[in-house]
DNA sequence: CCCATAAGGTTGCGAGCGCAACCAATTGTG
DNA sequence: CACAATTGGTTGCGCTCGCAACCTTATGGG
């Protein structure tokens, strides 16, 4: 070992990938929070909730859970607001009566129908700032480290 | 319009940008917390702390806020109790008394040597999983996104 | 058939966080 | 020089979240 590796390293946050992950996650959350909260009055929970039942009719929090990657009490609280604000309802399932199976009402499928096109508009208009090349290659290094961490479905 | 364009439009969540990049910033700091956490003691807005304080010696609560992107109360609290546990020190600055010149102190330089090696490894082994073209092509993305969200310091 | 174990879901509680208000020191302006 | 406005930093408060404990229903083994 030369002397020069024995200085000291430094870390600069700004170039470490860690941190930026979180803080691109962050800012890009704040860029669709425009979407969700202001114009709908959701929070993070209560959006992905809804646009889990949305095309996942009928399933149950374990499911919304597990595919949300969200603990089971935010799972459960999003589920009591959303229910409190007639967005969704819950019926007990038939095959096993501890389960309760989760639909949007006619009021959240409306509302659903009204979201996602934003949501996925804002997304593109995210998106459309890399080229097309560099799109492909920013979402085949995601998808390799989503695997490699284990993060699929 | 045609009637399919018409047809209600879903979202899937796994396949969502905005959430996927928090699930992934999610997964790599539980792969990172290993390092700061069990073997240090240290929750996140703290090793952020040491982190810039350990390349920055001597500058501020403000100055690390900025960089870091959290806000002033948690970097606040997080300096006390770096303090507390005698890691960073505190001097009233010469030219402005109400700023608080932030460095570490020997022992938080002892932590700091030891925390940067193996964080600096720990993203390494990470990326390690991507190609040397794919993980061009991810940094690539993320870069302009960043400028693009000005996310950048 | 009974009881131990597990699984779906909810709730009490403590910890962490952001907002707003605040204190102290500085700067700018008449 | 005085006083308003600003800035660095801390603290009270309310909210959200995760953990652990709990209730209810289902399952499995003797």
């Amino acid at each position: 070992m030369t002397a020069r590796s024995m200085a000291e390293q430094t870390l600069e946050l700004g170039a470490f990938v860690p941190f930026r992950l979180n803080r691109l996650a962050a800012g890009v959350s704040r860029h669709l929070a425009a979407v969700y909260q202001s114009r709908f009055g959701l929070d993070i929970p209560q959006w992905r909730v809804m646009a889990t039942v949305g095309s996942k009719h009928g399933c149950t929090a374990q499911y919304i859970a597990a595919s949300t990657r969200m603990h089971k009490t935010r799972v459960s609280r999003a589920i009591a607001e959303l229910e409190g604000r007639q967005l969704i309802e819950r019926a007990s399932s038939e095959q096993d009566r501890r389960e309760r199976e989760v639909r949007l009402t006619k009021a959240g499928r409306r509302m659903y129908t009204e979201l996602v096109p934003l949501a996925l508009e804002r997304e593109a208009r995210l998106l459309a700032c890399l080229s097309g090349e560099q799109l492909a290659g920013f979402l085949a290094g995601m998808e390799t480290l989503e695997r490699y961490l284990q993060l699929e479905d």
